[in-house]
RNA sequence: GGGUCGGUGCCCGAGCGGCUAAAGGGGAUGGACUGUAAAUCCAUUGGCUAGCGCCUACGGUGGUUCGAAUCCACCCCGGCCCA
């Protein structure tokens, strides 16, 4: 494959890159001389469970491991007892080494949905191996490489600064550490997204004082969440995680607002703009329809067909169709006859009394399909009683 | 170190001795309308109780008072200004 066409390839759907030519200069570099670029991707350990957020950056990983580059995968364990100020609005908790290694080792087994794991397309490093030995005398030196402005410039801090939240001097030093990552490493590229540009660009930095050529940054756009306006995170709540299972996934999907969709096509999936476009315009098809083939072919990265188009009939039957679903999960209760509301804390579906007794007034209880209305009705439990609460929880009674 | 302002429910934020489980907003949940989209509208939003009612809650501890989120003392945490 040609150079314009490698690159046209690691071009698709990224925010910047840092800088083209030199991206060109270096894959160009790379075949002549057959040695493969070095592709870095810091993970944080603090937050285990991947998301399609992540995937982002990790689909674009991928795209250079089948260019036949390596990928180099950061733990930063060293960093996480630091915690990235980036995109938060209160200084992090440091964690506890047990506590790291178990995140990075969930981490593995989701990236692994994504990356070529072969051991001579993906290099796994912890920043520990090499921050650990840092002197206060090389930190200082390290410190002295930025200055405070430069760091206040960051949004994060900025607008930390603005609204008078706290700012830690130790978050000041996360950049500077990411940084000497790309250096301790020798990166060719780093990958992140748009909210990592500054560390990233501290890495080119550092590598230039050190004497080694500048890694090439690229940042992939901040993929949007389901509510259609915050950044996709676990602790919004807003996310479609890599575990969750197809019918899951495919449901969130449908539930984006349509605005989102050709962000979604983008970057989650490999659709060519052009196509996208088309499906994107409601002229010509129909946004549902669009959803649906947007849903299928997220949930199939990770299934695999069959398991997608499954998912997608199930959507249908359950939600447009309002049957049941085919896989009920089971609660086991006594047979004796309860009040409707407390039945409902019994088998999961509500968690306080309260709670259950409002979904009952509100009219969101259904058991076998009818319409319980007050709380306080008796129910006697039947091995194979469907309990209902709203569109979307479902459970079978074992009695 | 000095001065000053502040810490309220999932989040933001009002309240500044009783009428306060605590205004308002956001979010979330349930309902109507739909394409589990958006927009809109209605309702709910500490726990226990069939209900009367009881318990827990306004940074922490102790106090004043018939009664405290509200007053006082000390402590903890944070912002800003000065050094």
């Amino acid at each position: 494959m040609d150079i314009a066409e490698q690159l046209a390839i690691l071009k698709r759907g990224t925010a910047e890159v840092f800088r083209e030519e030199e991206l060109a200069e270096r894959l160009a570099q790379a075949r002549k001389t057959g040695r493969p670029l070095r592709a870095k991707l810091g993970m944080d350990p603090t937050a285990p469970d991947i998301h399609l957020g992540h995937t982002v950056v990790l689909r674009k990983l991928r795209q250079f491991q089948d260019l036949g580059h390596k990928a180099v995968l950061i733990i930063g364990d060293y960093t996480a007892r630091v915690g990235d100020p980036t995109g938060q609005n209160t200084t992090r908790p440091m964690l506890s080494p047990e506590q790291i290694k178990q995140n990075a080792q969930t981490y593995f087994e989701q990236a692994g949905k994504i990356l070529d794991m072969a051991p001579e397309k993906l290099e796994i490093r912890f920043n520990s191996e090499w921050l650990a030995d840092l002197r206060l005398a090389d930190i200082i030196k390290l410190a002295a490489s930025m200055t405070v402005a430069r760091m206040l410039e960051r949004d994060t801090f900025e607008l930390r600064y603005k609204k008078g939240d706290p700012i830690g001097i130790h978050e000041f030093l996360y950049p500077l550490m990411q940084g000497y990552d790309s250096v301790a490493i020798q990166s060719d590229v780093e990958l992140g997204g748009t909210d990592q540009t500054f560390n990233n660009l501290v890495g080119r930095d550092l590598q230039r004082i050190a004497g080694q050529p500048p890694q090439i940054v690229i940042t992939m756009p901040i993929l949007v969440g389901l509510d259609g306006k915050e950044k996709m995170s676990k602790s919004k709540g807003n996310y479609i995680g890599v575990t969750d299972p197809p019918s899951e996934m495919f449901g969130k999907t449908m539930s984006i607002p349509d605005s989102l969709m050709e962000n979604y096509f983008t970057l989650l999936t490999d659709m060519p703009a052009e196509r996208i476009r088309e499906l994107t315009n409601p002229a010509k098809t129909h946004p549902k329809e669009a959803k649906v083939l947007l849903g299928k072919l997220i949930v199939e990265q990770f299934y695999g067909r069959s398991a997608a188009e499954q998912a997608a009939e199930e959507f249908e039957k359950v939600f447009a169709q309002s049957q049941l679903p085919d896989q009920l999960s089971e609660a086991a209760v006594s047979a004796a006859p309860i009040a409707a509301a407390k039945l409902l804390v019994e088998c999961g579906l509500a968690e306080t009394g309260g709670q259950a007794k409002r979904a009952v007034l509100q009219g969101g209880v259904r058991i076998n399909n009818e319409k319980i209305t007050d709380p306080n009705q008796q129910i006697i439990p039947q091995n194979g009683m469907v309990v209902q609460v709203g569109k979307r929880k479902f459970v079978r009674l074992k009695v």
